[in-house]
DNA sequence: AACATATAGGATGATTTTGTCCTAAATATA
DNA sequence: TATATTTAGGACAAAATCATCCTATATGTT
């Protein structure tokens, strides 16, 4: 459903998140290990994640990848969208360049129930309330590491 | 959402099958040809599906692919379950290794709903179903050619 | 100013997915 | 039995995705 890309992507904003509601930036090297991905992949996507304005960055000692009140309305939509474009959203589902309501595939009336559930899953809780519940310790977004 | 080989995998199960209710076997290279697909990569997703049971085979002179009867109650899941594996249907979304009820990602919750709507799209309607639709006109399997 | 730290981004490599080509095996027909 | 046809399947190639490495750029600290 996601690419390994927009997973990464997801879990790494969110924890950027609960870092910015307690006030600190965060490195690339710590995002990496916190979500367990690979740290120069997850900087190239944290890159995208900026440039899309999704989060903020700032060079130098002490700087890091941040989220405030300018992405405090930003969703994980927004975010699939900057990492795996609209393809998941939009478009036939089966691969036809002509499919419409006059012209129909044999899903094009039913994807729009699961595309319905889906944007609702992307879109109707902010970021930064997905954050709240990973810090309350409702969710989780880490592996669990196998102890023999 | 769906990968090429099962966009493929469905268009020509479905072609099959419209085929197959009219009596007649088909090709390989017919079926490439019906749907728009590269035949050679289109011969190698029919074999998985002759391989899973989803269609019958015949080799040699007026050989061809075919569904009868013993294909009957096959769904478009079935066919993406064979080609595209089970990831869509179960485990984490969010690619976590532990994710469950008591350790819940962030979409844990919400994706139980999205592929709810999901399962109903890829098993309300039977295979054979759908090629009768394709058949009276309702919908459609194939690229429209763009005509200057 | 020099240095250390951290993101930005280009170049490159590995893996998976997509796609092609060729030979083997099966089977209908002459 | 020989031949033509068609699926089965292995080997290979191209493209996309996933991942790493190195240098440039920005910026805080000494």
């Amino acid at each position: 459903m996601f690419s390994k890309a927009s997973q990464y992507a997801i879990k790494a904003i969110i924890y950027i998140w609960t870092q910015s509601l307690q006030d600190s930036k965060v490195g690339a090297k710590a995002i990496g290990a916190a979500i367990d991905a690979p740290e120069a992949f997850t900087a190239k996507i944290l890159q995208q994640l900026s440039r899309a304005n999704l989060i903020g960055s700032i060079k130098g000692p002490n700087g890091g990848f941040y989220a405030n009140e300018s992405h405090a309305n930003k969703t994980l939509k927004d975010v699939v969208r900057a990492v795996d474009g609209e393809s998941l959203f939009s478009g036939c589902s089966l691969g036809l360049n002509k499919c419409s309501e006059k012209n129909p595939c044999p899903l094009h009336f039913e994807i729009v129930e699961v595309r319905k559930k889906l944007d609702h899953m992307l879109t109707n809780k902010s970021i930064r309330h997905l954050a709240v519940e990973v810090i309350k310790g409702e969710t989780n977004i880490k592996h669990i590491i196998q102890v023999e």
